[in-house]
DNA sequence: TGTACATCAGTGAACGCGCGTTCACTGATGTAC
DNA sequence: TGTACATCAGTGAACGCGCGTTCACTGATGTAC
């Protein structure tokens, strides 16, 4: 892991150390098996620099990572709203909503962890502040609203809230066991969430699955950032 | 936290450091934001003793948390039998199960973590060795599949398995947010508990609702450890 | 065109800390003769 | 009844490590005059 000789940025481009700094610990964070014990001085290794030289551009490694898991998180949160935008109805919308969810959970089991499961002490992830997933929350319960099985009763808001609480329950506890739980006789993992939705938006199974979009093979990372898992 | 000055166990009694070893952890365990983190040397500070003096007992810290992970895992699923035990009906069983099942998730969140929520390197959990939940799981899946509404075509194994598995990531979903994004606008949990068995038993939530136990006020912890949360 | 100075992008050594682990030891208590 | 010895239940000091943070510094590059 030993760096080439790093040669200093040119004057007036400090900034680019920063991003760097961003880069390298939005690698780590994604490849590491315990990401929340990711430690100051391993940036500074990865980047090649001395670990005093982080201190010019954060003010300490908490600044660090939380500022690269609100990049984790926004991405999370616009590749479902992407997903949702190229469907044709509001169940295909939920379909595709939690499809993306699941599927980038299982596909970054690290940043899944410290963005969204708790991983990270306290105030590091960008739930546990001011946001605590409200928005990507309120999306879904929105959509399986409008997605469920017409002809009951309308729904009041308070329902609308519980019912997207208890899905979300769902999604995340399929994917925080499949990362964790790795040796368990796991079904394939578009069948559970199949289910799961045929569930919770009180549908077919097979309807479902008809609308459960095929695995992209693109990027799914924000240009500028390497697509670690590849 | 300076502990009165410990006496030397009489000789013969060595085993009685060990007891008390394993009671230091689960009280760690149990009562510190971050299990996760938890030092040998912290342990040793705990009960009063020198470091190396853990060392006659167990061969490292992994060893005596392995140790009181299992115990806490057995507990969970001798509630969750106890439960069941004192029920009527299928259905009554299932509420009981995940109805003890969540309690105790939320009443012991570090607990909770350490044992089935993955927080602990690879090994250490009872959980990613050999028995991976299977048992627990194998438990709920069979309750479930008796307390479904009678009239459809019967289930398969596999089909028991699933369902049981879904069930399941609905209840660790549930448990694993409710104790780490403790800053959303919760409903009762025990109203969200009973609607996502509404969903899961095909049943009325009301049903649900009127098999549900009351919360127990006795004591939940085996003799002989303290019941930390009081 | 030259030169003094300011700024920038970092460096390198040091600090004190808590950690896991080792090793020779200590002092009380039992047992053999 | 006395005494040498073995065992037991730990102790205490030391080790090397990686950590976060500090502080004075360095050397290249720009700017003022």
């Amino acid at each position: 892991v030993a760096q080439a000789a790093r040669q200093r940025n040119p004057r007036g481009q400090g900034q680019l150390l920063r991003d760097q700094l961003i880069e390298a610990t939005a690698h780590l964070l994604a490849t590491m098996d315990r990401p929340e014990t990711l430690t100051l001085r391993q940036v500074a290794r990865e980047v090649g620099v001395a670990p005093a030289s982080i201190y010019s551009h954060f003010p300490d490694l908490t600044a660090l990572t939380a500022h690269v898991l609100k990049l984790r998180y926004d991405e999370l949160g616009s590749l479902m709203n992407e997903a949702a935008a190229a469907t044709a109805s509001p169940l295909a919308e939920l379909v595709a909503r939690c499809t993306a969810y699941v599927r980038w959970g299982v596909g970054h089991p690290g940043e899944y962890r410290t963005v969204i499961g708790g991983a990270m002490p306290e105030h590091m992830g960008p739930l546990n502040a001011h946001d605590a997933g409200e928005e990507l929350l309120n999306a879904l319960a929105r959509t399986l609203a409008a997605a469920r099985r017409p002809g009951g009763e309308p729904t009041t808001a308070e329902e609308q809230w519980r019912a997207g609480l208890i899905l979300w329950t769902g999604l995340h506890g399929l994917v925080s066991l499949y990362n964790s739980h790795g040796n368990l006789p796991w079904p394939a993992l578009d069948d559970l969430l199949a289910h799961l939705l045929a569930l919770h938006a009180d549908r077919a199974v097979t309807e479902i699955k008809n609308l459960m979009p095929g695995r992209t093979t693109g990027k799914d990372s924000p240009a500028g950032l390497p697509d670690c898992l590849d």
